[in-house]
DNA sequence: TTGTATGCGTTATCAA
DNA sequence: TTGATAACGCATACAA
């Protein structure tokens, strides 16, 4: 290629590099002979000597879980706009993420997010010895000095808690996520200190998988009991449960929300806000976290240990009313 | 890291290939020295005597659209299965893809597949100079040679078409996608033709944006209308734009599905299936186009010009019945 | 089976 | 501003 435009090999990288010093004429040159010849610079080469790729690799659960699709839709825009790509992984809902992690490794890669994990101490080590940030996204590892960047859950599930005893509930169904996962522990520990606080004290809590079968599932099972032992309210660690019980409540209870029984949600997904459903819920600024989370792969100590708690904003929705409200 | 183990630096290379002539002993001495040293072989050095990267750019549209998140979920977990990775790229809706293609191909990736798209042939020609097979998924360019994976739109559009018809339908509303794309194109031509063939020609249609709010939107405008100048059934080119329709009829106009009116779609996303809806669609197998994408992704060359057109499933669903099926 | 030498495509260093 | 040269980390051809 370089011979082929008549000049030096090193020109043609300075031609492709804008802030290089080379005159506008030689770089033309150089460009009009790549669009001749169909030649694009080699990134991999590049990075080999730069010591950096432009590429960020995203560790998400499921992308059938809303909540994931839309963060990585989010973070592709974003280090698109920056030149930067994203390497797309995706985490199986039971599975370690180490393995996943290795595999990243294996990338030079400008940084990691991760935005579903169980990551042991092990490859936080890893990663350091390779110079390579990880930020943890909606997840908190407390052991480990990662950073994070983080939607306050506790505060969340605080929040809705206060606002589904003022609508008059008086027992309460918890649908946990899954058990391991710092989210789902901190939105139902804010939850459920808040009812405590509150002299609120019949709360009951049962499992489910994290996403729309895991509520529709849970409810059935937990409706089987005669209607007296129904609770007045639930809360659903996320938006996609949620919408998963609504669904179970109404098309095979009979039963009406908010009217019948009140319903909570996280997340903020879209597709909570659609007409069916308008949960009450607290949304989790993405935009606003995606940012945060590269302002920290942009520092160059790779932002060590900083947490930024980000608080979410309530939603009102439709879900949760005061009988008075809609009587 | 070769010295620090006592090894020649080949003989690390061989350490981490599975298929080279090398003592168990030696290569335990130095996989040891690794996990000591945190030293993980890079990739990126890899493949640039290999000249062959791991590494896969899917292109795709809006990831809040189902469909495309699905799709993408799909490639992570078939391509991390085989130790290969996804650079994720997204195109905004209306936005030409071949600037993000060109990115794409500053990546010495080993495919490229897009499910979403309007490519320009001079993007072909380039990426062919380059060697990178192109993959279109969902997708197809008529006048260039590009390797299409795709679901028989047209003969989905027909079978939609027949069973409304079928139900008793005699007034028609298409509501169009994207009016360039191939996949909306081919879907209306093959409802349009078998209605056509059939007798019934009362067919109005219409566009929007090829997503929920589009859907939402269109039936919003034309609705408008009053009562007798609403039609009997409606065709939504995709699933996300018909759940948007379903919100629209049944919040605002009261109308119930199917027994005021038909409503059918397209892919066979998840949501479609669940409770409020059930939509009457036909699913794109989505696992079967994955893994016919990467068979010719997998070909010595490139799979060129082949076109793999797969059938779509009809799902009944519950939005499309005869009068009789349900008085 | 092993090590030496070379090349992959780019950037950084240095001298011109 | 330029060009020659040496890395970058790994894989392969070749000789041992």
């Amino acid at each position: 290629m370089a011979r082929a435009a008549g000049v030096s090999q090193p020109a043609v990288s300075r031609a492709f590099n804008p802030k290089a010093s080379i005159t506008k004429e030689k770089r033309d040159r150089v460009l009009a002979a790549a669009r001749e010849l169909g030649y694009v610079p080699n990134v991999f080469a590049s990075s080999l000597s730069k010591r950096s790729s432009k590429m960020v690799a995203v560790i998400s659960g499921n992308l059938n879980n809303p909540f994931y699709s839309e963060s990585l839709q989010v973070f592709v825009e974003n280090f698109q706009r920056t030149s930067r790509q994203v390497l797309a992984f995706s985490v199986q809902d039971q599975q370690s993420s180490d393995e996943v992690m290795m595999e990243a490794l294996r990338y030079p890669v400008d940084g990691i997010v991760m935005t579903s994990a169980k990551v042991t101490s092990e490859m936080v080590k890893l990663s350091e010895g390779l110079g390579i940030p990880v930020v943890m996204f909606n997840r908190s590892v407390p052991g480990t000095g990662l950073a994070t960047v983080q939607c306050d859950n506790r505060a969340g599930g605080a929040a809705l808690a206060r606002r589904m005893a003022a609508a008059g509930a008086r027992s309460f169904l918890v649908l946990r996520g899954d058990p391991q996962g710092s989210t789902s522990q901190e939105r139902v520990a804010g939850f459920r200190d808040t009812l405590a606080a509150l002299g609120r004290l019949d709360l009951e809590e049962i499992e489910g998988g994290s996403n729309y079968s895991g509520g529709y599932a849970a409810i059935m099972s937990r409706f089987n009991r005669p209607a007296p032992d129904w609770p007045d309210a639930i809360f659903a660690v996320n938006d996609i449960m949620a919408i998963g019980c609504a669904d179970a409540l109404r098309g095979n209870f009979g039963l009406r929300i908010p009217e019948d029984i009140l319903l909570a949600g996280f997340d903020g997904i879209r597709e909570g806000q659609r007409h069916p459903y308008r949960l009450t819920t607290v949304r989790q600024p993405i935009e606003r976290m995606v940012s945060e989370t590269l302002d920290i792969l942009d520092q160059p100590d790779g932002g060590e240990s900083s947490l930024r708690l980000i608080p979410g904003d309530l939603i009102p929705g439709t879900t949760v009313k005061a009988r008075g409200e809609f009587l």
